[in-house]
DNA sequence: TGACATATATGCGTCAAGCACATAGGTTAA
DNA sequence: TTAACCTATGTGCTTGACGCATATATGTCA
């Protein structure tokens, strides 16, 4: 029954997720991909595909500043810092989240209360 | 700057919204148009060109059931009632929207929580 | 040297949203 | 009486995000 909900293209809040999750720090593409699924908008993983298009665009847009980083073992890494901008975009998301949050419980009050 | 959030294409929550409001009883297209914005869901007006859409599409899925009603004044209006599965649809909705809330207080609430 | 983990990125098909537009019946006012 | 408007239901087209598969490259370990 469950399947015919939203057929699967739900919200996955992955800008402010990233947004968040650069918050505590500077990162790169591939250890988000390990942390953003804590927020529970993610049912499995998140496709990496994904990950890297949304820091393009959020660059693109003046959300992070990255900067390469060739140190340590491995390929390179492409670290990402969030900006003053993105800070104030994080800032109106939550602001929306919450809005969106409480008309949420509003709709399920008023399934609830009509037994 | 909030322009900037989701690009402007939020969760709309049509098919919860239009299932919600056949619970109250039958309707119409163009009188759910003015009632499902009640739910805090849609910015301004629903597009009605989405309302129909919807109401096809879930009629094929066997969620709304329709009829034509010729009496009365202006053009003749097509009908739908909620069916059983309509309703088991209904609720699992309102349970992904309950858990979905939850995840949104709680983002909410750990970005908050670092001052 | 072959498999695997790390790390980033592109290409392509699909699907819903958003908007404009089309159709048509009925009412009202100039 | 006819033009404008409200009611009412739809279709067509474009755009953009998503999801998946795939490509590329480096370093490590058996």
């Amino acid at each position: 029954m469950s399947e015919k909900l939203g057929s699967g293209k739900q919200d996955r809040y992955m800008q402010p997720s990233i947004l968040m999750a650069l918050l505590d720090g500077r990162s790169h593409g591939y250890e988000l991909l390990q942390h953003i699924g804590e927020y529970g908008f993610l049912k499995g993983d998140a496709p990496p595909g994904m990950i890297y298009r949304h820091l393009r665009q959020m660059e693109d847009e003046g959300l992070v500043v990255s900067q390469w980083d060739a140190s340590g073992s491995g390929p390179a890494k492409r670290v990402y810092a969030i900006t003053d901008e993105g800070r104030e975009v994080l800032d109106a998301w939550v602001a929306y989240m919450e809005r969106h949050a409480a008309s949420l419980v509003a709709f399920v009050e008023r399934y609830r209360s009509r037994s």
